[in-house]
DNA sequence: GCGGACTATGACGAGAACCGATATAGCGAA
DNA sequence: TTCGCTATATCGGTTCTCGTCATAGTCCGC
């Protein structure tokens, strides 16, 4: 466990392209394709991921143990030959949401009234 | 205006070390050494910022225009020639914002019950 | 069953970002 | 005056990002 933890920190912060992968494969094994669209709609269209990052970025995720390919096929009538479907690892959902919530304590301590004051001090105004 | 929606979005999404620097710098200005801290505290000793990625990103937010430096001094009795103070411009600050309301709407949806859900259609199971 | 638009994966290279190591120098106290 | 800490800065290697191009399967109209 202590080891998981070791992981985990070696990981964090994660890049943004391998955090926007992480959460569209919270809603279930996804292939690369549908990962880019749901990303662009998980942000309300501000984060557009070209292919070179999402299969760059899924390429070092399954080096990292952070996703798996799934050998899994969709009911054939539905399917696609050329699909690969991902789906996080027990590492990769624990990673995602430590990362998750490190991310919300971070925003919750920049809206707090006593931390957006100014530190520096004994300032000599102009 | 439309200008201001373009830089931002040509700035979005912010590297880890930046939006770091910049909701550091929501409490006012601070010089470098001291951003280091705060970072490191403000992620509960998470993120540990070395002196390559400070100043490197420093650099490129000068130029960015999302920070800049300060001319005024501290107290004397309490400055440190050494030191070089920087605070956010207005563009810094629109973009933390924006930056910050984006995470915490993905945090939301990340979150949701109906999203955290298998979206393979009519998945065949082994 | 042919052709064209769309879906899907993948490689590549340039440039940006990250990070540890190292260097230099002012500071405060022993 | 020497030592340890604070503070800024650069360098080099690695990782990450992103647009572009290549390739191939699929769907649909005809």
């Amino acid at each position: 466990m202590g080891d998981d933890a070791e992981r985990i920190d070696k990981l964090t912060p994660l890049p943004s392209a391998t955090l926007h992968i992480l959460v569209a494969l919270l809603g279930g094994e996804k292939h690369g394709y549908a990962i880019m669209g749901d990303v662009e709609q998980l942000s309300d269209g501000a984060v557009r991921m070209g292919p070179g990052t999402l299969y760059g970025s899924i390429k070092r995720m399954l080096a990292d143990g952070l996703i798996e390919e799934t050998t899994e096929r969709p009911d054939p009538a539905l399917d696609d030959q050329r699909r690969r479907y991902y789906r996080l690892t027990a590492l990769g959902a624990r990673v995602c949401t430590s990362e998750l919530q490190r991310l919300e304590a971070l925003i919750r301590r920049a809206g707090s009234p006593k931390w957006a004051r100014r530190q520096m001090p004994g300032l000599k105004e102009a």
